[in-house]
DNA sequence: ACAAAAGTGTTCTCGATACACCCATGC
DNA sequence: GCATGGGTGTATCGAGAACACTTTTGT
């Protein structure tokens, strides 16, 4: 096995990712139950160490990728966790990010280095391995907060979806219900959907109209 | 010399700071001449390598003291850089932090690493060494916003002060002249401000009320 | 007297909130 | 016909913006 030897100590640095989803009316999040020490057995977020020639985000959807096999989802940078004594086999600096997809391309597949992958509702966390309930809690806050200053909340929608969908999502984030004109008068007064000409199918209800971002993939600042 | 060795790459990992300041009527931030290759007698931001056994935070005051000798100041994890060709030497991950500080209890001497410690002002930087033009826009970026949300301002201002010191701060940050009343208004109704019961002295013209900060140290966010 | 910044209220505008009924579909 | 969510408009309130003159001090 090669070595690789320096004048002075190097941590090592992870990335780990808390990817956010909405499954049913909860916010959830993707864990992995690690196969190997430390922590073996535990659940932990996604994530690994970094290549020597990757950049800290391509490290991220490379971990997450390799994990779970989920790509395609909105990424970034939340926060570097650096205690010295976090990992319990040496020094260990991880950069942490959080993510958001729709659930519905989402169907996580155990890679090499987890046991198991698994959605877990966000208020029914199991214990977690090393500081990730700390990172979790974080990752939530953050996104509860870009809620209200731009349009991250699009990140969880599919690529159509109704006006009473995008509503559940703001109203599970922010945890508590909004009114239903209010809330459409500001989404609409954003311009930033367009009716995609279709409407829902197969609902015991009046269908609604479906809806697409004008300009897919962009984050938007709002005031 | 000792040498550590690992099974596979480290990356080396440092802490930078951008301190900002006013100074006269400027945004200022605080810059040390490397007395060192790479980039020898280039400007950069203070800061250097994590030690083994120190949080990163620790690291970054404890940098921004051996460099420059300032202490006591509002520091805040920014960002982490990490492009892998960054630094020229190695593999080098920096977690960004910015602080903030009054102007009138720093006096920078330089330490060991620097060759000298100046204030820029911040619309005239020098060219500036490794990546750290980006940190102090993305830091610049970072005040701004949290000028609306926080009261990040009063960690500019000194011990008491005037209602039209701290004006002029958030007009320099913000680069916009501000309406007199409608800011006093907006100040005086965060409750946060307490009458020292002083006012200024040996201003030509009529001196001003001094006031300070209630909770002193603290910082609290708005809306 | 004059220069220079301190101090002080009111009006208006616009965005945020509160609120209730009819509509289209499946069963 | 009834249950279910879809879809729509108006009135009110409050925060933010615009705006000008008097006061106190030093020179």
């Amino acid at each position: 096995m090669a070595t690789y030897c320096y004048d002075y100590p190097h941590p090592a640095v992870t990335t780990d990712i808390a990817l956010f989803t909405i499954i049913g009316d909860k916010l959830a999040i993707l864990l992995i139950r690690r196969r190997s020490p430390p922590f073996q057995d535990s659940w932990a977020l996604p994530g690994g160490f970094v290549d020597s020639d990757e950049c800290l985000e391509d490290c991220a959807l490379r971990e997450l990728a390799e994990e779970t096999g989920i790509t395609g989802v909105y990424l970034e940078q939340l926060y570097t966790f650096g205690k010295p004594d976090r990992d319990p086999r040496e020094r260990i600096i991880s950069v942490a990010y959080y993510a958001l997809a729709p659930a519905d391309i989402l169907s996580p597949i155990a890679g090499s280095d987890a046991a198991e992958v698994r959605w877990f509702a966000f208020d029914a966390l199991p214990d977690l391995a090393f500081d990730h309930r700390d990172v979790i809690v974080l990752a939530q806050q953050r996104l509860r907060a870009k809620l209200d200053y731009s349009t991250v909340a699009f990140s969880l929608m599919a690529e159509t979806f109704t006006l009473g969908e995008l509503q559940k999502v703001y109203e599970i984030i922010r945890g508590e219900s909004l009114d239903k004109r209010n809330f459409r008068k500001y989404i609409l007064s954003l311009n930033l959907l367009a009716e995609s000409g279709e409407t829902q199918q197969g609902c015991n209800h009046r269908p609604a109209k479906l809806y697409r971002l004008a300009q897919p993939g962009t984050l938007h600042y709002i005031r």
